[in-house]
DNA sequence: TGAGTAATGTTAGTGACTAACATTACTCCG
DNA sequence: CGGAGTAATGTTAGTCACTAACATTACTCA
């Protein structure tokens, strides 16, 4: 991984090719393979969070769709702030200045997104209903996680609270 | 295209190489490259509606940045709605059942989503900001598209208002 | 009819991945 | 301490999406 954060600074993500990878951390191609299913897996890991969909399924029952998703990730993010190195944010500074990744970053939410809309259905939601209110959420989360990267701020939570302000309707 | 649709349907979009839509459309797997930039395009065009960022701008001033792209989204829609033929839904629904191509819907959107974070900047919003609720609008729009695609209901717009609903804060 | 242009074909290559099998390193039990 | 077993790595060969460079056909329009 290491090798690869270096590479990727120094040519760009699309430049660089997995053999360079391998090459550059002494190993072969097929090994990168074996540790990172896919070369933007590099960047992009998902820590699928489970306290997120606790959280929301302890939200208030009468609480709309959106705003239970928001409660809950806030409650988990308040309630366990996951550590993260400034490794992260450099990954996720090459994400953001790369195109040809933002798929893979949509992608890469996809189990959460379910579990986010799982969540949501078991609190009472309809299926289709849930499915938006999850896609929005992570979308806005995934905005707000790219422009943190991208920025100077060291406290990942404001951006957090940015993205769920927006969600709630708070913001010009 | 109706030859890609034909194989997507008989094995499914990732049993079918691009060599084989060539195939039977009897041309060059570089001629079917010609014509479509990569394999999901066949699937995933991306009309990116000037009418929006114009429907968003008009949005009054005073609403939050969500609420101006859920208005301007709703004007552009009952103003314009597209005209949709039943191959629409058929390539949806092979987006929708197939998990690889959820990244590359969410590429395919970025225009869009940069255009609509544009105009909600023209309308005042920071740009963080605009970003995320862009990103939060699409995402919801998204979701609802697809689910509509794995329904019966006739009429997108229902679908379109459910996402709108739903980021407006007003589903259980 | 003939010149020019657009669409198509040909060939060859790159790069992300995968499968099957060989090999090394490392562990742990007797 | 040695040898069996297992995990990590290497090798080879292949598939598939996609691209570049150049040749060729078809089609248009003066």
């Amino acid at each position: 991984m290491a090798a690869a954060l270096e590479l990727f600074e120094e040519r760009g993500y699309d430049a660089t090719t997995a053999a360079a990878i391998a090459d550059r951390a002494g190993v072969t191609e097929m090994t990168f393979f074996r540790h990172f299913p896919s070369k933007d897996a590099v960047l992009i890991a998902d820590p699928y969070d489970p306290l997120i969909a606790e959280a929301i399924r302890r939200q208030p029952a009468s609480l709309p769709a959106l705003a239970a998703a928001i409660g809950g990730v806030a409650a988990a993010w308040t309630s366990a702030p996951p550590p993260l190195s400034g490794e992260v944010r450099e990954r996720l500074r090459i994400v953001s200045g790369t195109p040809s990744l933002r798929g893979a970053l949509a992608r890469n939410s996809a189990q959460t997104e379910a579990a986010i809309a799982q969540a949501l259905v078991d609190r009472g939601t309809t299926p289709a209903d849930a499915r938006i209110a999850a896609s929005a959420t992570l979308g806005a989360l995934n905005a707000a996680l790219l422009d943190w990267a991208d920025g100077d701020e060291p406290d990942l939570g404001s951006a957090i609270d940015s993205a769920l302000r927006v969600l709630a309707g708070g913001a010009g």
